[in-house]
DNA sequence: TGATGCATGTAATCCGTTACATGATTCA
DNA sequence: TGAATCATGTAACGGATTACATGCATCA
């Protein structure tokens, strides 16, 4: 799957600007499996217009670029549907921390701690973002889908079972809310 | 990180052909978070090769091309200490199985149950992998080193929450050890 | 006999990110 | 006053994958 069928995706809920697609990626239940740049997503929109997939409407601001909101079509919706059936490819995860985990051996006492402690971070950071597309925040569309649930769920599980793994192994961690990266 | 520091990792541990680093990649701990081809590996041995980094022996086959076996140098150990010491990246992650989910209204019952199949079987794989790194298939090298069990962990740890989970949503699953994917 | 494994490498291509360019408004 | 937010877009660049090219040995 490609950023069109994203957009494609998004705007099926909703239609949006391609700066509120992004915003909508970053802050919304797709941060943790999802993420894309308006270098990609601003010449998606535009091909996916350009074939009859979306529609456009300006809307003026004032000292501000017009505002383009992107509308899925009905072809939109059947290349999107078609798009969805096909088996999903597997799930990429790449891991730098694991890999220096892996040859920690090599590391001071200091490092791998700091490791650890941004790694629990990182994790904490989206586990309080999934929390909190419940809540304010996250369009309405989005978080009352049928399958929001889900996605929700399986990204709480993981993440918790991830974090819960690092504070078993240094318990400090329990303690830091904050930040201990950098 | 990079490939580069990825290869010198690899090499800090035993000396290896840019094949048997690719074999050691897909098979071994590294599977589930890391991910290199052939198109990547062959040219980043050249080069680290190039820059000191790494020595080079051939050994000749019958009938085949040489085997280079790389060998890290000691200026290819500071290179790599140095790499490592970096606070590593954030943990890249990307589902189209999430989004398909997400998504799910728009599909048939037998896409859904097909998505979970297949993701589920994903999981029992890398969880197998994980498992036979233990006993034989796997270099020695790897699985004694200090940072190995807690790699190891991590991705027992997460991949049996994630599958636990499709399993609650979807009791059937437990019986199909076998792949429902395609 | 045909697939799979061993073994190396290159070129074309893809997909995306980063940085750049522009500029007004609002909040601290 | 300076940073952040809103808002769109392009060009350069990077990093990796895919496909291609070659070819013997072994196993089923």
């Amino acid at each position: 799957m490609n950023i069109r069928t994203l957009c494609l995706g998004i705007l099926s809920l909703q239609e949006a600007s391609g700066y509120e697609i992004k915003k909508e990626i970053e802050e919304g239940v797709f941060n943790h499996f999802i993420d894309a740049s308006y270098g990609s997503i601003y010449p998606a929109l535009t091909q996916l217009n350009a074939e009859g997939l979306l529609s456009v409407r300006s809307e003026e601001q004032l000292g501000r670029p017009d505002k383009k909101v992107y509308a899925i079509t009905e072809e939109g919706k059947t290349v999107l549907a078609k798009g969805l059936s096909v088996v999903p490819a597997r799930d990429k995860y790449k891991s730098e921390f694991l890999f220096v985990m892996l040859l920690q051996h090599l590391l001071s006492k200091q490092d791998i701690g700091r490791a650890m402690g941004k790694q629990h971070a990182d994790l904490m950071e989206d586990l309080a973002r999934i929390e909190n597309c419940n809540g304010e925040n996250c369009s309405d569309e989005m978080s009352n889908l049928p399958g929001a649930a889900f996605v929700a769920g399986y990204g709480r599980t993981v993440l918790r079972a991830a974090a819960d793994y690092l504070e078993q192994c240094q318990p400090e961690l329990k303690k830091q809310t904050f930040k201990a990266a950098e």
